[in-house]
DNA sequence: CCTTTCTATGCAATCGTTTGCGTTAAAGGG
DNA sequence: CCCTTTAACGCAAACGATTGCATAGAAAGG
């Protein structure tokens, strides 16, 4: 059905060979020959069976991306897919495919491993979210290239991640917030077990000191995901006898939640109370007062894991090191 | 290096072609020689290499989905996502993976050449923005499996898209404006040669008809999606003789910056003048006054989608009829 | 003019699976 | 007890491309 090689060859008369020998170009052939091959394969629209391509060199130009099906929230998603762009455009730089995937199905490790035993894919890249001991076993043991976007526990030292520079954010944001003119930041943290939170959390430590702002445990305020939690913790800061007036919020969903919660409570934004946040997802800019945020170029983040994916599938051994993208503060209305 | 189908024929002591037909159960085995080859599988962690498989039965069980690189713009790429983890965990229930691709390194059409022609992939999802005469010729002349997201001009007769229904939420966003009390809507629309505005016109136009309210051309207003273009039609507007009281937006964004003119020139929401606006990205719900939006079900359209793909992929000939994903209206704070 | 080098190409094996066909041996039918 | 059916499996040819090796002829060197 489709037209093959041996399509053009049985056409211009040569061996089959040749004409691979033309498509790769890394043989002699002659100017003659190869013209005819090559207006040959236009004339007939030619394309080569990847199948049949992969199957001898053992590579798919495919790398694959594990994605968080099951985490639908709106707001890890809508960052995520900055990532994935950068990914693909990566990725058809270097004549790569991206092939998405998500855990739902099966477990991540059989899913993973489906395409990594199976060779369906060349490398892989994957969320911290969803690295396990048992899945980098399977991956170093194999010699299989992937990164991990985003710091995680226990890396060996075969692996290598990238992410968001966190402990400078934290930094960044008690700077910015003291440039402001703020005097006392607390901050709000999620699961402190998740290692950006410990970042996060030496980062504003640091940043204390940095600013010679005396800080101690109670600066540092537990504080979950979701609403309910987000206005426990504002109250009780409200309620306390703490002095502060501002707070670094762990992301714009909690910011969103303290916000409405302080302006309900009568405080002005920004005189009263400044709010910066981590993360820059695309609403912090159209809630009222626009949100000051600590940002990471997602874009870059993505590119950057795509780079050391490709390096690693082409040397196998990188010379990359885990790296940090650099955070920035957009300052908004907020602080 | 990697374990094959002829390492376990070997370790059992049968032919590679007897594995084979064990992994595909389409073969009657012996209960003995099986069950010792699903032993030596497990033991030796043995996972099909998908290149050598698809080679001979021409199915990569991996469909394609073009997405928009180069339309970086956060609010559609959130809402596209949705759609693609959709396609995604639809794919997966059905054994398949799903390849993304940018038309950003080559252009589209050549892009899904390779990935068509080449069999990498044994279907394809692309946005409607994508579709060209060229590639629907493409596709339909080589038989290939293909789904439109978003109904587009010119349809072939084989060609199958699905879409949310933009009449009906044109209409069902009059409804509700009346519902609410207010007596005259006006509608933004985008560019009008977009075949999602032309529906979206004829339901506002219905929905009029419906509400017996009188209505003219004068009613419909044209609105880029930049900002700029949003303040000069709602200047626009509030400079004119017309009696008005609510507006019909054609996207978040334009929303949004109407909303602020409103409440800069004094307008309260939602009594003085009421706003909905066709899509909900998430940020709709963060803006002050939380945005009521014509609502679709995104995961839907895309599980339909696949489904329809799938459906294609299968029997060549579909049994769907191009399909519309009914709207809602999420009623919030700005009507 | 003969030998050597090199250019241009053909031949055939190979990658890992699948599958039509053939063969053996056991089972069933008469 | 013989013949036919069938269950169980082996053999080998595909699928489409790549590539090491072989070889013919041309070019080059003496």
């Amino acid at each position: 059905m489709a037209v093959t090689i041996k399509d053009i060859a049985k056409k211009v008369g040569v061996n089959p060979s040749t004409v691979s020998r033309v498509i790769n170009g890394n043989a002699s052939i002659s100017e003659e020959t190869k013209r005819k091959i090559l207006k040959a394969m236009e004339e007939l629209d030619y394309h080569p069976n990847i199948m049949g391509r992969s199957l001898v060199n053992g590579s798919t130009f495919t790398i694959g991306l594990v994605i968080n099906a099951e985490n639908q929230d709106a707001f890890s998603n809508t960052y995520f897919i900055q990532s994935v762009t950068a990914i693909e455009i990566a990725a058809e730089k270097q004549g790569y495919n991206v092939l998405i995937t998500s855990g739902t199905q099966r477990n991540d490790k059989n899913m993973v491993k489906d395409l990594v035993l199976g060779h369906k894919v060349d490398g892989i890249i994957l969320p911290a979210a969803s690295i396990t001991d048992d899945l980098t076993d399977l991956l170093t043991s194999n010699h299989f290239p992937f990164i991990v976007m985003g710091e995680f526990e226990n890396p060996t030292p075969d692996t290598l991640w990238v992410d968001m520079d966190n402990e400078q954010g934290g930094r960044l944001a008690v700077r910015h917030l003291v440039e402001r003119g703020y005097s006392h930041p607390v901050m709000f943290v999620g699961e402190r077990k998740n290692v950006f939170e410990q970042r996060r959390i030496q980062g504003f430590k640091k940043g204390m000191a940095e600013q010679h702002i005396s800080s101690d445990q109670t600066d540092i305020i537990e504080c979950g995901s979701d609403k309910s939690s987000a206005l426990s913790s504002i109250h009780a800061l409200m309620n306390s006898e703490k002095s502060w007036d501002s707070i670094i919020c762990t992301n714009n969903f909690v910011a969103y939640h303290v916000l409405c919660e302080l302006k309900k409570r009568n405080k002005r934004l920004p005189d009263d109370v400044g709010i910066i946040t981590f993360d820059n997802y695309p609403l912090a800019e159209y809630m009222d007062p626009p949100l000051t945020v600590v940002d990471v170029d997602t874009y870059k983040l993505g590119e950057q894991a795509a780079l050391m994916l490709f390096e690693k599938i082409k040397n196998k051994k990188s010379s990359y090191k885990n790296t940090l993208i650099p955070t920035r503060i957009i300052p908004r209305m907020s602080t």
